[in-house]
This record gives C-alpha cells, sequence and structure tokens, in this order.
DNA sequence: GGCACGATGTGA
DNA sequence: CACATCGTGCCG
C-alpha cells in the first residue's frame, strides 16, 4: 500500500529511522523497479546549519517549506543528483536524504541507477504515477550515527546521530 | 586498504 | 568559491 500524507507530515526525525525497510517504487523504461531503503539522513528545519534551508527561503530551499510528501532533489558537485523526501508540515523546512536503497549505497549511485534528476523537483510521492513508496515493515534493528559530509555546519550539529542506517 | 585528487554545474 | 559525492590512481 502506498505511504499516503499522514506518514510524511511528521517531524523528520520520527520519519527518517521509518524510511528504513519501506519500498522505493519508481516506473522506468516501462517497468516498475523496486529497492527497499537501507539508509537515510535527517535535515531538520532553518536552526540545523547542515540544512540548506538553514540560508533561508531560495529558489532551490523553497520545496522545502511545502508540506511533507513531496521531492526535493539538487545538484551537488556538478554531476550527482541527491533524492530527498520534504518531511513535517508547512513552512517547517526539514527533508530525508536518501543515501542508500538495497544494491546501492550512495546518494549519487543510486539516482544516477534510478534514472532521477531536476525534473522530480517538486514530485508529489503521494500521487504521482513514477515513484513512490510502499509501505512495510518497520525495521527495528538500525543504528543512528552522524550524518556524512558536513562538517562545514559545525557544532553541535555535526555530532546529531541524524544519519540512520539498516545493520 | 587508505589517501589525494579531479570532474563539473550551480547557488549565494 | 564552496558544495549532503564518487571513481581513479598511486602507494608499497
Amino acid at each position: 500500500m502506498r505511504l499516503g500524507d499522514n506518514f510524511f507530515i511528521r517531524d523528520v526525525l520520527d520519519v527518517a529511522p521509518e524510511l528504513l525497510g519501506k519500498i522505493l517504487v519508481i516506473k522506468k523504461d516501462d517497468s516498475i523497479i523496486q529497492f527497499p531503503i537501507t539508509e537515510v539522513e535527517a535535515y531538520r528545519g532553518e536552526a540545523d546549519r547542515a540544512c540548506h534551508a538553514s540560508k533561508g527561503r531560495t529558489a532551490r530551499t523553497e520545496i522545502m517549506y511545502h508540506q511533507g510528501g513531496v521531492i526535493y532533489v539538487y545538484l551537488i558537485y556538478g554531476m550527482y543528483w541527491m533524492l530527498n523526501f520534504v518531511t513535517g508540515v508547512a513552512n517547517q523546512p526539514q527533508a530525508a536524504l536518501i543515501r542508500g536503497i538495497e544494491g546501492f549505497d550512495g546518494p549519487g549511485k543510486l539516482t544516477k541507477q534510478l534514472s532521477i534528476n531536476k525534473s522530480f523537483y517538486g514530485e508529489n510521492l503521494c500521487h504521482s504515477q513514477r515513484i513512490w513508496l510502499e509501505d512495510s515493515k518497520s525495521v527495528k534493528d538500525f543504528i543512528a550515527t552522524p550524518r556524512i559530509g558536513i562538517d562545514y555546519a559545525g557544532e553541535p550539529w555535526i555530532s546529531k546521530p541524524w544519519r540512520f542506517s539498516t545493520t
């Protein structure tokens, strides 16, 4: 069963760990492929210096101010698309970065595999015909560790255990 | 294995 | 000019 608004419109720290094990479904070349999510990171509000919304509302971060259930994608290092799911209520910018799916560890690798690009910016996970999430039993065995590649954010953000991975 | 480095485009 | 990354080449 497809996950609906009520799943995403909650605090990212509640949603992110629950994303583990959920099935990412993508329609690609007329076929449907599915991958369980294995690793995610939480980015939480303007106060979180690691969150892109810490710089306020811009063309890029605008979608994070939408209520949960839409996609935030952006290009990093000129070549990799990062896939995020917006969470929380409107005007409370949050997102969960998808860092790994079964068989493809790495946020840049999985988007390349799934052909995810800028055209997915703003896509609604609850209504889209080409990307959505299917429910599954919650994963109980996961670990929470610090987020990757955000040294610039400084403390306390650098140490928050907001990266969730299956074991 | 681990470390250095470069690719490559965009937002502030 | 930094950036929520990744592959390659080198070391020994």
